[in-house]
RNA sequence: GCCGGAGUGGCGGAACUGGCAGACGCGCACGACUCAAAAUCGUGUUCCCUCGGGAGUGUGGGUUCGAUUCCCACCUUCGGCACCA
């Protein structure tokens, strides 16, 4: 009998529908305004050569959840491409000597293959590639028009070096106590180098603000960390001589209890400030902080160092001449290089006071205590309490001080509110061969000059020497970097270096709109139906990186008229991380990884799929395990043969039927909130336990209408997860091709609604027996029938009910 | 130090708005089928227990008729930032 029923050999039917689907161009997605759009996007993979478990774990979740959309009647567009210019392409080269071109392009053909064995609904004709010249042509484009619009500018600073890769990275892109490389780990150095920088900070105060965005709070709190605002005031002090010297202060209430000031020691007024007799420390000074590594400078464990400079200021809200010191622990990168040091209130100032014998002065009486005199300090003081020793602030609450503070300075023209930040501009110079080439000419007369728009792309070279020497490799070029000046037209020379592959990917979500497009990066028309991105999923290892350079470039283009809105993605949710079976990070060298290829071979794409989508929290993830994807499987086929083997036909029970569609109905409801929450676990756990119950009922109402629609619901529910076998049962039963497009069932309240419902009978707030009871029963009839339980009874023994709680639906809690 | 996440059986994890803790799966045990094994199916599976119950969601308190869920303090762990004025 059974032997009737076909086995399910997943690569058997799992090819035959790709395929097909593929044929029927089943994943277009185009224009069509007859139906609400859904643009469902994942972050852009890098063509590393082999797919692996990470991916599917981003995508084939993503890649379900965009398929229930379309069942919901929106026009899903699932594009993918590859950020395909960058490092491991040049390393590979070196190790391996083939041109990164080569081993690039080798790769995509190969994760294509790979990406097409997962069943995605990837609308493969909007595929984009970054380093094709058609795409980078207009990654130079944005280029030119950040330049345009002042928003991309060449400056000379210290900057950081990754001397394994042999380039300068951004900021974002060093990591960690140690300042490591984030793509290789090794430790930065500094250099002095002139480069280009996006201006990222233009937009620090709309970055911060997260209006409209469903985004996790994870990432709005990295960003907004990273971005790190602070309001505070700008006040500027005289040195003797006249000049200006400002500080950025978050505590200007404090203004009166600067007892000296502290210069980092590559502040330009350094030199002038230095008296003769203190000179020659000084310049010892400042040599040895420029000696040091950024680790061993910033260092909190270390203790405080400075010198005297032998100079004065004038605190311009009481007049005094304060000494100007220089120390290390002043950074010329942040505020404006100097502070005001106020060591009755700040912990670096009080240590740095100590250290060198240094006067403090309260100028916060803190409350309830005994009037504090300044050798009773033994840690700075808090910022609640009195003014003290404050001018005309002295008596008022500390409270209001801040602001009273700006108005005073503000008055006698000393200073003005004002907000700083930690975020810094984009570096985006590499020294690098396979990236886009930063399309300018640097001409002895006209300086660095873009190059015009109808000359783009500006090409990258293939025959070059890509070894990394710390050099730009397009720099030995021999001809290349020779041409001429665009706007005199004398001999002038290339910029050699390349773009940061983070520019490539600020932009991709927009040429997936238009990838032939060649009038403008984007087609508007396009643009106006598909854009804003309205779920954007991946890792939130690129919370400071990717989504912020991403949303920079959308406000950008939005201030030049190319972008609407002020935000490119309005929902975004963040995958967690497969771990190897043994809870450690997926390595060759612990040879713990998973290959998917494998997992495809053996159990099929769809178990792989399911069980990714099963095993953990989408958003947490977790360690792999070889017996989950077993039970996974089971499931499978359990489902397989549920469908295709024959019940019993005798009479159908209609008590049966009742249950099954409640269940059904029941399910449907769950499985569809837990799609529109990313909650994948929990729907694969409701199918299998519809499928237990359909199981046990099956031989009871075979046959019936029931039967049928529970049947038909099933594999609309599969569908999304496992689409394979969930079209290749589908077929089977008969119903019109195919279950993708089919509608997403509604769910049918009645049928959904309980009868019968169980009461938890609670004593004193612990569970004692449960009752079965009509849902619409009464208060009073429940409170009646809790009390008649036979194990309340004999545990009550005739006491008496202070207090009865009845939870509608739920339970009944007697107090005694 | 600051900010954020997490802590539930042997394991992965469920538990919607404060209301049956442990859904679902793995593993394990027993049973059926089999000469046997695998596969499959069925039953059981938080711990303790004198079989009446008792304890239990990192720890200690609190609020409440009732807390995995809310509040306070702390521990462990992961991630980010860190002399940012």
């Amino acid at each position: 009998m059974a032997c009737q029923v076909p086995e399910y050999i997943p690569a058997e039917i799992e090819p035959r529908w790709q395929r097909q689907w593929e044929a029927a161009g089943l994943y277009h997605a185009d224009i069509d305004k007859k139906r609400p759009k859904f643009y469902a996007l994942t972050m852009l993979p890098y063509p590393s050569g082999d797919l692996h478990i990470g991916h599917w774990y981003a995508i084939s979740p993503s890649d379900a959840r965009a398929r229930y959309k379309r069942m919901n009647g929106f026009n899903v567009m699932f594009p993918i491409g590859f950020d395909a210019f960058g490092l491991p392409a040049e390393n590979a080269a070196i190790k391996h000597n083939i041109h990164p071109r080569k081993w690039t392009y080798a790769n995509i053909q190969k994760m294509r293959e790979q990406f097409r064995s997962m069943g995605t609904m990837i609308d493969w004709r909007r595929e984009i590639v970054s380093s094709d010249e058609k795409y980078y042509r207009w990654t130079q484009w944005f280029f030119i028009q950040l330049v345009k619009h002042n928003l991309a500018y060449q400056k000379l600073s210290p900057v950081d070096w990754c001397p394994h890769c042999n380039t300068t990275l951004a900021r974002e892109q060093v990591w960690g106590d140690d300042r490591h490389c984030e793509r290789c780990g090794t430790p930065v150095i500094k250099k002095d180098l002139k480069q280009w920088f996006f201006k990222t900070t233009r937009y620090a105060d709309e970055l911060v603000n997260y209006d409209g965005l469903d985004w996790p709070e994870r990432v709005r709190t990295l960003q907004t960390n990273w971005i790190g605002r602070s309001e505070g005031a700008l006040v500027t002090f005289k040195t003797e001589a006249g000049d200006a010297l400002e500080v950025f202060t978050t505590r200007p209430d404090t203004l009166w209890g600067v007892t000296f000031m502290v210069l980092a020691p590559e502040h330009p007024l350094v030199e002038k400030l230095t008296t003769i007799e203190q000179r020659a420390e000084v310049d010892q000074y400042v040599l040895d902080a420029s000696r040091q590594s950024d680790i061993q400078r910033e260092s909190t464990e270390k203790e405080k160092s400075g010198i005297f400079t032998g100079g004065y200021a004038i605190n311009p809200v009481n007049g005094e001449k304060i000494p100007v010191w220089i120390s290390d622990y002043v950074l010329m990168t942040y505020g404006t290089g100097a502070i005001m040091a106020v060591p009755a209130h700040d912990e670096r100032d009080f240590d740095f006071a100590r250290k060198f014998y240094l006067p403090l002065r309260i100028v916060i009486q803190p409350p309830g205590l005994p009037e504090l005199k300044s050798e009773d300090v033994t840690m700075p003081l808090p910022a609640f309490g009195t003014m003290v020793n404050s001018g005309e602030l002295s008596g008022t609450p500390a409270e209001q001080s801040f602001r009273r503070a700006v108005e005073y300075v503000e008055k006698i023209g000393a200073g003005k509110a004002a907000t700083n930040y930690r975020l810094r501009d984009w570096l985006i110079s590499r020294q690098r061969y396979w990236g886009a080439p930063i399309p300018v000419v640097h001409c002895p007369n006209c300086g660095a000059v873009t190059v015009p728009e109808d000359q783009l792309p500006v090409r990258l070279p293939d025959d070059v020497e890509w070894k990394p020497t710390g050099e730009s490799p397009l720099k030995l070029h021999p001809t290349w970097r020779f041409t001429t000046c665009p706007q005199c037209g004398k001999p002038a020379e290339r910029e050699t270096d390349t773009m940061d592959t983070f520019v490539c990917s600020s932009w991709y979500h927009l040429r997936y709109l238009s990838p032939d497009y060649d009038k403008g990066p984007f087609d508007p028309q396009e643009y106006d139906y598909w854009m804003p991105v309205d779920i954007y999923t991946g890792g939130i290892e690129h919370a400071n990186m990717h989504l912020i350079y991403t949303r920079f470039f959308h406000k950008a283009l939005r201030d030049m008229g190319l972008t609407k809105g002020n935000e490119p993605m309005l929902q975004l949710r963040n995958q967690g991380m497969v771990l190897g079976e043994d809870s450690e990070k997926m390595s060759k060298s612990r040879g713990n990884v998973v290959s998917p290829d494998d997992l495809v071979h053996t159990y099929g794409a769809d178990a792989t799929r399911a069980y990714l989508m099963f095993f953990a929290r989408w958003d947490m993830g977790g360690p792999w395990s070889s017996g989950g994807i077993d039970g996974v499987m089971r499931w499978l086929r359990r489902a397989w043969s549920l469908v295709l083997e024959p019940g019993q036909t005798g009479a159908v029970n209609e008590e049966s039927v009742k249950t099954l569609r409640r269940k059904v109905h029941q399910t449907l409801r769950s499985v569809s909130r837990d799609f529109e929450q990313f909650e994948f676990n929990t729907i694969i756990s409701s199918l299998m336990e519809l499928l237990n119950e359909m199981a046990h009922l099956k031989d009871s109402v075979y046959g019936s209408d029931a039967w049928k629609e529970a049947i038909e619901i099933y594999l609309q529910m599969m569908a999304p997860v496992v689409p394979h076998i969930a079209e290749e049962l589908w077929q089977r039963i008969h119903k019109p091709y195919s279950v993708h497009t089919s509608r997403w069932p509604s769910v049918d309240e009645k049928a959904a609604a309980d009868e019968e419902i169980t009461l938890v009978v609670q004593l004193n707030g612990k569970v004692r027996d449960r009752i079965t009871v009509p849902v619409d029963i009464s208060e009073e009839e429940a409170k009646t029938r809790a009390l008649k339980s036979d194990i309340i009874q004999k545990q009550m023994e005739g006491k008496e009910a202070r207090q009865i709680i009845y939870v509608k639906g739920r339970l009944i809690n007697i107090v005694v």
